[in-house]
DNA sequence: TGTACATCAGTGAACGCGCGTTCACTGATGTAC
DNA sequence: TGTACATCAGTGAACGCGCGTTCACTGATGTAC
């Protein structure tokens, strides 16, 4: 695959720094330059996979979106709500590259197909995931419950991918913290 | 005051301004040279009052930290939980250009005394709110507690930001929120 | 009341920099015959 | 088995742009005497 000239698989390494680089430095912070320097390879090369910046970033999204709902389907299966928060703010923190940009809908593609299956698979699996919550637990109407649900999970995984929980796993929080909000029925 | 030559009030109208921007494009997004046009006044004159982008950045930060205390400060003397989430909320979504940058450590100048002391009376404020907690609402512990709190009005926060939460008042839905998290004694 | 002078707040030209994008090109591979 | 040729994936030079910062300057104000 790879003879010097041809890189043999820019495309997955272009995605995979393109997160390690805006993991450390944010979705701004990010250039096509030093992008194609880290990958060893002339900054005009990565253009030939995504076109320009904002195909860059709605392929990263797709690929986020998608192992988001990898990451969701066992436990929403289930039906363990506690665990589907945990999973949510794992992939979040462990990919916090991907994270950073997937609703930032001022620099995606909104009419990409991959990019719009893979969101509405998530959607569904946190759909989902939320349905199967007890409602003797709740003291709200189920929507608001939805939305203090991956308010609770966001604000965990930002919090915690911007160093602001020093001295807590954010895991650990997401499960204690679902079970705060919705208590599991005794 | 302004005579042509001398603004006048240049100092307080490129905050503003600059809170404007932020909230529009992204802490990131902001230019001294594009704030000094939108003040009307020559690239070089913020400089007189911020030094550099780090000072500007930083003024702004001490100003919303000044803001969000005095907006917490009632409803945490009152002991009143859910209107300090509402309080908070509210803040954060009227003022996110300031809010966008008052936990970026990465921008600001961390030894600026004025940052401090304004971000200490906040955190002294938020501690206070959380310790009115009622014991008896709480299945984890108090530590936990307190940052699944903040998580949440953060979470709402910056999902209501970010258009994420379309139809839905974002100061309601912390009310509701707080109440699911923390029910009131019965 | 007048004058010298320091200080504050703004101007505008200049600098060097990294960026995204375009473009003609070249090297390697796959396919038709 | 060979050869022509299309296609894919990379190179490297060039472009124009907006940026932050620096610098010598100038206009207005306040203060000492």
């Amino acid at each position: 695959m790879h003879d010097g000239y041809h890189h043999g698989d820019l495309r997955a390494q272009v995605l995979s720094t393109a997160a390690e680089i805006i993991a450390d430095t944010g979705a701004d912070g990010l250039s096509l330059r030093e992008l194609a320097r880290r990958a060893g390879v002339s900054h005009a090369a990565p253009a030939h996979h995504f076109g320009d910046r904002r195909g860059l970033f709605t392929a990263l999204a797709a690929e986020g979106f998608q192992l988001l709902a990898d990451a969701l389907a066992p436990s929403v299966e289930k039906g363990e709500f506690d665990r589907t928060a945990v999973a949510y703010v794992r992939f979040a923190v462990t990919h916090a590259g991907h994270y950073a940009i997937m609703f930032r809908a001022d620099l995606l593609d909104q009419t990409d197909t991959l990019l719009g299956e893979a969101r509405r698979r998530t959607g569904r699996l946190l759909g989902d995931g939320l349905a199967s919550l007890d409602a003797t637990s709740l003291v709200i109407n189920r929507a608001d419950a939805q939305r203090a649900a991956w308010a609770l999970v966001h604000g965990i995984a930002t919090l915690a991918i911007n160093g602001a929980l020093p001295g807590t796993k954010p895991e650990r929080l997401a499960l204690v913290a679902a079970h705060q909000l919705f208590p599991p029925a005794i």
